[in-house]
RNA sequence: GCCUCUGUAGCUCAGUUGGUAGAGCAGGGGACUGAAAAUCCCCGUGUCGUUGGUUCGAUUCCGACCGGAGGCA
């Protein structure tokens, strides 16, 4: 009796902001007796909906989601502790005899389902606090260094100037007496939380995603993105300097709200940090070997959501789910 | 009509005391293990408005012309 624990089996969808993903996982979800488990890194938080695109209170009704409006915009969110909440979430949906969905377009927290976890929590705000002032003060160059006398490997695959990541090193380092390099290994032995066949949904024709991105976000501001940004600032979300804060939405309509800029400069803006972000999953997942893509746009003949799903469907069946 | 300023990368602008040019933004590519919608790295050839002249050599100096801004009439 070796391996009494059965990995729970899932579907997972990712893809950049406005693939589409959340429909096809949605749908996928009626189609199969689902529940759909958020990779989100800002529906997490509540009273954050608009401008994360989060599902309608319909859709929530029409399938169960988990991993949404999980905490407050002025606490902090990790992975670690999303890793740890969406693991849970997975096991008990899969013990009820549904499947869990997974969607989202947080690629670091599916990589952490997909690896087993974090172990132990090496993380603490007076430290990390801590190495900040150093770092401020002795420069970042100086606090690299320190980490490159007790963590070579992660010091070389690390850019000096990436201050968190070199804190974060640290960190772990300090509070454990292990190092980063060391507690990867060790998670990357570990079972995996969920064993998911990976979905991507892709573009090639760069033009037909923007497209997407400029209607969804006009569609955002008639839905009340300028409120919402308002209700949040006068929540003090954006005086917290908390993970919230950093959300792509808000922090480009609230110059706006400000009085600083109109509202058209607010929505160019937020266009082009939609389509920045857009790219920056692209690179993540595109280097992902566990996904399966699926071409939304072959040779620019944009293919219709039935065609999607039943893509999605066919291989899921040729992989042996949803039998 | 006259005078002044101005015309350089998709945009905003540097610069070359004459040896064909560089920043920011945008754009493109990449990385990513408890902050990840975050954070970080790499990538800059463009008739230097057009056309004559001076010069070994002009985007740089001079003239004319064509845009743009302002001033005086």
């Amino acid at each position: 009796m070796s391996n009494e624990k059965k990995i729970p089996r899932a579907i997972a969808i990712v893809g950049c902001t406005a693939s589409g993903k959340s429909a096809l996982a949605l749908e996928m979800c009626k189609r199969y007796n689902g529940e759909l488990v958020s990779m989100d890194s800002m529906q997490i938080y509540r009273g954050m909906d608009i401008g994360t695109a989060k599902p309608t209170i319909e859709e929530r009704s029409e399938v169960v989601h988990h991993m949404i409006d999980v905490v407050d915009p002025c606490e902090s969110y990790s992975s670690g502790a999303y890793v740890e909440a969406a693991t849970e979430a997975i096991r008990e949906i899969s013990e009820r005899g549904k499947l869990p969905v997974l969607c989202g377009g947080t690629g670091l927290y599916l990589d952490g389902l997909l690896r087993g976890g974090y172990g132990e929590n090496y993380a603490d705000p007076a430290v990390r606090a801590e190495l900040e002032n150093f770092a401020d003060k002795e420069g970042a160059v100086a606090l690299h260094k320190r980490l490159a006398q007790v963590d070579p490997e992660s010091a070389a695959a690390t850019h000096p100037n990436n201050v968190k990541r070199v804190i974060r090193a640290l960190e772990i380092y300090l509070i454990s007496g292990k190092t980063k390099t060391e507690l990867d290994k060790l998670s990357q032995a570990a079972e995996p939380a969920v064993d998911a066949l990976v979905f991507g949904i892709r573009y090639n024709h760069r033009e037909v995603l923007y497209d997407r991105i400029e209607r969804r976000v006009d569609q955002m501001l008639v839905g009340g993105l300028v409120e919402e940004t308002e209700r949040l600032w006068r929540a003090g979300v954006f005086e917290a300097n908390s993970t919230a804060a950093g959300a792509i939405g808000y922090k480009e309509i609230l110059p706006y709200v400000k009085g600083y800029c109109s509202l058209e400069a607010a929505a160019a803006e937020l266009k082009t940090a939609t389509r920045r972000y857009a790219k920056r999953q692209m690179t993540w997942f595109y280097a992902k070997p566990y996904v399966t893509w699926i071409d939304a746009d072959p040779e620019g003949n944009v293919r219709t959501f039935e065609e999607i799903v039943n893509i999605c469907e066919n291989a899921c069946k040729d992989q042996g789910f949803l039998l």
